[in-house]
DNA sequence: TGCTTTCGCTACGAGTCGTAGCGTAATGCC
DNA sequence: GGCATTACGCTACGACTCGTAGCGAAAGCA
C-alpha cells in the first residue's frame, strides 16, 4: 500500500486495522466534505487515531487519498459475456458504477489534478489505479482476438499503442460523461458508446440494435453504415 | 465574465484592466505554484491589486480559476479542412495544444473536481468552458452532414444525445491522454484516434492510411486519405 | 527482561482564510 | 461645481489548518 516494511523484523508492528480505518475514514470524509475541505486532522478523529500516526504513514493528503480511492477499483474485472461488445458494456458499466460514488468523483479528479505537478504522485496513481484498469483492456482485447472479433496484432509496438488509445478512449469518455457533463453513464449511454467505439461514427444513426459486428479476423473489413 | 453590472449606472466603474491583470496573474500562479499552493493573496500581489478587490469580484478560488482557464479556450475554432476526418484532427490538435499548457492542466481538473460538490460551480464551468467546446462538435457535425459524410438526423432528441456522446468521447479521450496517461496527444495519436472514432475498432489493425470511410447514407463523398 | 518500533497525546510557530473598517479615487446626475 | 454612489487600497483581526517535535506508554521479538 503506502510504504513497505523493508527489513523491520523487530519492534511493534503497524496496526493493519488502523490502516483500514484510516482509508475508510478518508472515503467518508471525501463524501461529506469533498476534497478541498478534507483535513488530515479530521480524518484522524474519524478513524480514531492520532494525527501524527497519519503523517508517519503517508506523506500528505495526496498520497492518502490515492490509496483510499484505489481500493474502490479493486472490484473491477472482465466478466466473459460472450462478445466483445458485451464485454465492453460490462466493464464500462462497472467503471461507471464506481465513478457514480461521491468519494470517487471528488477524490479521483483532485489527485489527478495535483499529479500534473508531482511526478511521484503521478507514478503512484499509475501503479495503483491506472495500470489495474489498463489490464482490463488487455484482457478484453485478447479475448476478442481469440474469438476472431479483432484482428491479431503482429507488431508489438503498435499493439501497445493501440491498447493505450483504447484505454484513453474508454476511460476518458466515461470520466468526462460522469464528471464534466455530470450525467449518468447508464445502460443507454453505454450502449451507444460501445456502438460508436466498435463500428465508428458512421453507424451512429443506426437503430438501437446491432452493436458489435464480429468481423472475420485479418480482413480489414469496413463496418457497414446501417440504416 | 464573473458578475454582471445589473443596473449600476452611477459610481466608480470597475477597472477592466484589473480584471485582465488578475486573470493573467492567476494563470501565472497556476504555472508556478499549481492549484493547491495557489493563494488569493499571492494572486493579488502578482496582479498589483489589493486582496479585498479579489473577494469583491469573485466568490473564491474556484470561480476565479474557472474564469482564468476559460480564457484559454477562446481561441478554439473549427477550420474547414475539407473532410470530417481532417476537421476532427484539427480541432483535437487545438484542444491538445491548450491542454499542453501547464496552467490548463493544473487548473482545469482541479475545478472539475471541486465542481463535483458544487452545483453552481458546475454550471459556471458548463457555461464558460464546456458549452463553447460542444459548439465545435455541433459545427463539425453539421458540416459533415452537409458534405454527406454523416447521415442526416431527423429525430432532434436522438441528435442531441449523439452530439453529447461524441463530445464526451472526443474531449474525454484527449483529457485522459494528456492528464492521466500524461503523454502528448501528438499528430500520430490524433490520427489513430480519429480513425477509431470514425471507423471503429475493427479498423484499428489496418495500416496507417484510410482513416474515415463515410459509407453511403446520402451520397457519400470520400475524404482524402491524408499523409 | 531488554531492545526496538509504533502509538497517543500535547503543544507549537507558521501560514492562509475571509471579513471589517476606514479613508481615498473615480464616475454619473443635478 | 457639488453631491451621491460605487470601487479601490490598505491594515488589522480571529479562526483555522498545517506539519513537526517531544514525551511516556504499549506491543512486539530475542
Amino acid at each position: 500500500m503506502q510504504s513497505r516494511t523493508p527489513a523491520s523484523r523487530t519492534g511493534r508492528p503497524r496496526s493493519a486495522a488502523a490502516d483500514a480505518a484510516i482509508l475508510a475514514a478518508t472515503r467518508q470524509a471525501l463524501v461529506e466534505l469533498g476534497w478541498s475541505k478534507l483535513t488530515l486532522g479530521d480524518v484522524a478523529i474519524r478513524a480514531g487515531v492520532a494525527k501524527t500516526t497519519l503523517y508517519r504513514r503517508w506523506a500528505g493528503k495526496n498520497e492518502l487519498v490515492v490509496d483510499a480511492v484505489a481500493e474502490l477499483f479493486d472490484e473491477l474485472c472482465v466478466p466473459d459475456r460472450g462478445s466483445l461488445a458485451a464485454d465492453i458494456e460490462g466493464v464500462v458499466l462497472q467503471f461507471a458504477a464506481i465513478l457514480a460514488r461521491p468519494e470517487a468523483r471528488s477524490g479521483l479528479m483532485a489527485v489527478v489534478a495535483e499529479a500534473t505537478r508531482d511526478e511521484a504522485l503521478r507514478e503512484r496513481i499509475r501503479a495503483s489505479i491506472v495500470d489495474r484498469q489498463k489490464r482490463l483492456v488487455l484482457a478484453g482485447r485478447a479475448r476478442a482476438q481469440a474469438r476472431g472479433e479483432l484482428p491479431a496484432e503482429t507488431d508489438a509496438d503498435r499493439a501497445a499503442r493501440t491498447v493505450d488509445l483504447i484505454f484513453d478512449m474508454v476511460a476518458g469518455a466515461v470520466v468526462h460523461r460522469t464528471l464534466v457533463s455530470a450525467e449518468p453513464a447508464d445502460e443507454e449511454w453505454v450502449h451507444g458508446f460501445t456502438r460508436v467505439l466498435l463500428s465508428g461514427l458512421a453507424s451512429a444513426g443506426s437503430p438501437d440494435r446491432a452493436p458489435a459486428r464480429p468481423r472475420s479476423a485479418a480482413g480489414g473489413e469496413l463496418p457497414s453504415a446501417r440504416r
